[in-house]
DNA sequence: ACAGTTGGTGACTCAATAGTCATTATCACG
DNA sequence: CGTGATAATGACTATTGAGTCACCAACTGT
């Protein structure tokens, strides 16, 4: 086939661009492309050729930015989750009303960030891939999990500090408290081919469980 | 090109086994092996050469018996997951006792038989690989999750119907009743490395989340 | 303008392994 | 026994994609 196009203001896949130096912009345009492929296909099937492709760049110089495809997972990784995690603890630690609100708030946004967008998907790769490639489940432990655990754990523990949270097993253990969120974005990626189940309705029964499972008293309308 | 078959690499004295027709024994005996190798290292890094070897075949051998990998895969899971499941059954049909106890009795049962032992990792498998093979998601959600739904809602409408358990949220969605048990799972096989969290303090926390979560009035001891 | 620096390239190497098939060994049966 | 049917074998094919590197060209400073 041919390889010469007519009009070079269009851009079709075979256009050849010219190259360009970019140092200072690369490492966030192959992060941001990195990003949508580990979405689509996950770690091991995602092709770090179609990751340069998406970026308008060869596939060498995606080496020159990141040590293997592992550095540019995690780099993807911490690059949307770090933000995000930073939002909700700000706005967890700037609270003004009850706990059981302040729970709402912390579920709620869960749905809207983890569950509703892209970003579930990465939650595979760390499973899927996380035994084999330790750097991945090692960064995500450290760098996102302890901080997600001891954010719930100070939740749980102003609850119960102002008398509005059961003190027992589930403050022993908060992640179980969020554990139906991961349900759904393990539903979402894998079965809702076969019966789609709308975040909303997981909320709601999770928003359900986790209150009455943690509130001295029955909550609001429940 | 005629396919040179020299004899010459004869195990010097070594313990080659001698072939054997057993055509009735083979299928059971490569689920079982396929099953330890898919428990230790997850359905993609398996190597069909080593569940041979592992069943004291030939790897051609496996393709007599089993379309593919995937269906070894798919074979194994439900070799070890639908005896246990219709187990479960057999015990929620035949309960005399009250829902709470029901419960315990059926989470109790989850953790020994699947975040105990080494089935868990059949998740993994599952989550990892069912977006790539729809074959294994969709085995697992026709043949497991729907059986396993169904049961949970059985449970759960029991004890509605019992005057037990709320209705409300939860009861419209009661899989969210056992996600603890799924994050578990997964944190077992993906940071139990880190940070090792005993079944037994996933279970209790479990208990009384989903306890305080259902039950009408407050469960015994809580 | 020009040469030196360095970002950018993509053909290539290398490894891994699912699946195939011509060949060989076993065994049931006459 | 002898032999045909077929279970079993494992060398081989085919494919895939991570990572490398010798070369190329865009920029920079003078």
């Amino acid at each position: 086939m041919t390889r010469k196009s007519q009009k070079e203001e269009t851009q079709p896949a075979d256009q050849k661009r010219p190259r360009r130096r970019r140092k200072e912009a690369r490492p966030a345009e192959i992060v941001e492309a990195g990003l949508l492929e580990f979405s689509e296909k996950g770690f091991a099937a995602a092709r770090l050729e179609d990751v340069a492709a998406r970026a308008g760049i060869a596939k060498g110089t995606i080496y020159r930015y990141f040590e293997s495809k592992e550095a540019l997972f995690e780099a993807a990784l911490l690059s949307r989750v770090t933000p995000m995690l930073d939002g909700v603890e700000a706005a967890v630690d700037a609270f003004p009303g009850s706990s059981e609100d302040l729970l709402r708030l912390l579920l709620t946004r869960i749905y809207e960030d983890m569950v509703g967008s892209d970003l579930h998907v990465l939650l595979r790769v760390i499973i899927a891939d996380g035994a084999r490639f330790p750097t991945i489940s090692e960064a995500y432990y450290r760098r996102i999990l302890s901080k997600g655990r001891s954010l719930l754990r100070r939740i749980v523990e102003r609850g119960i500090a102002r008398g509005e949270f059961r003190s027992g097993a589930v403050a022993d253990l908060p992640m179980v408290v969020v554990a139906p969120a991961l349900m759904a974005a393990i539903w979402r990626m894998t079965f809702a081919r076969y019966e789609s189940i709308p975040p909303e309705r997981f909320l709601a029964a999770h928003l359900d469980l986790a209150l009455h499972g943690l509130l001295e008293r029955a909550p609001r309308g429940g």
